[in-house]
DNA sequence: ACTATGTTGAACTCATCAGTTCAAATTCAT
DNA sequence: ATGAATTTGAACTGATGAGTTCAACATAGT
């Protein structure tokens, strides 16, 4: 709300992403009915023409601003789940890899962003089905393949016995991210790192009882 | 919107349920901030002033409305799993007992009302924390703990291995319903009986392998 | 320096909506 | 029937906010 700082910036410069993060944040910490275009201006420390000029209207900032986030998002995942090792040592190792992978997908979803994207995505699927799917149906489905593509891999290794990986990849997702909305009040509270990776550990526990080769 | 139907009832009714049944309906369709005090009182067929005379403000008419909503849907699924069987036949008989109680279990979220509690505590959560915990925290564990006392006793009586009813508890709600939220986008979509079924039956097999006696 | 382009602030329009007021109408209990 | 309590419709106030306009201004490329 407040500019304060220091002396606004003139010229042309990087408004466009400067909008889009303010967006973001603001639409989070808001909703999307509440959040007014001119605290957005405000935040992105600038004049509320030029949200106009570079995005249209409050609709397609809102588009925009998600769809872009998500896309950032999901290539992290992506690229944090293709640097993961094939085959561990024994078990135990096992069980450190999937509970470090379990921990990189949870960060993503914890970070403000993150809430912020999915309260957002919740709160709005009705009226903007299309930033659904582009989020989620697109972008989810993706991460659950690599995943799935991931845990085929330590299957064919023989660590795991897996079935169908698609179905063992939304498990997985489940149990690991069980407590989440629990512990942090969707996103309103923040959780300590020892608990998240305690209840992440239950998680990978409870899967690993399930598809841990006999 | 439409008032359309069969002449204005007057007079003191059960003018306050219908506010509360209409709050939530419309508070449901279009959010929080979206939802007009004028829309509701149109859809409850009264006079705006009757609201304000039954409910205060906007403000104390969500709160009431969710919270009344949220007991309600909470008696439902408690006094479902009250009456489940304990002491099932075989394996196959358990694993169909599962899921029947899953199948109840999913039912109340699947409901309108039940999205519109989801959708709303996720995008409200943050401007309305007391709803939220009246909702969560509270009825949220109880479900729980009750969940987790049917899974104790069948573990007793020997059809199961839970070294922790709580988490095994949470993992169970977590597996039944891993695919909703993707295949109903959000309560956005209607989602077949069948393929809910069949997501059901995935999570309960899942389940069972990491929780079944050996 | 000169110019095209992008940016700014500020004021403005128009719509929506929460909450109020009040006199007329309706219902219920007796 | 009568009177007390409640409901109703309709008009009103005040606030908020989306989107626009425009003259002044800053910046980049030439």
């Amino acid at each position: 709300m407040t500019p304060s700082a220091p002396a606004p910036t003139r010229g042309r410069i990087d408004k466009r992403r400067a909008i889009l993060d303010a967006a973001i944040t603001v639409f989070a910490r808001d909703g999307y009915a509440q959040a007014s275009v001119d605290a957005i201006a405000a935040e992105a420390r600038v004049a509320k023409p030029t949200i106009y000029n570079h995005l249209g209207g409050k609709e397609n900032l809102f588009r925009t601003a998600m769809v872009e986030a998500a896309e950032e998002s999901r290539r992290k995942v992506l690229a944090t789940l293709e640097g993961f090792p094939t085959d561990p040592a024994g078990p135990e190792a096992l069980r450190t890899d999937l509970n470090a992978i379990a921990w990189q997908l949870v960060d993503c979803m914890r970070s403000a962003a993150g809430w912020a994207m999915s309260r957002l995505l919740y709160a709005e699927a009705a009226r903007f089905p299309d930033v659904y799917d582009a989020v989620q149906a697109e972008g989810g489905r993706q991460v659950n393949d690599a995943l799935a593509g991931r845990l085929a891999r330590l299957a064919n290794a023989g660590h795991l016995e897996i079935p169908d990986p698609l179905r063992a990849a939304r498990h997985f997702m489940a149990l690991i991210s069980a407590d989440i909305p629990g512990l942090s009040a969707l996103g309103t509270r923040a959780v300590a790192d020892k608990v998240l990776r305690e209840s992440i550990a239950d998680g990978v526990d409870t899967f690993l009882r399930a598809f841990a080769k006999a």
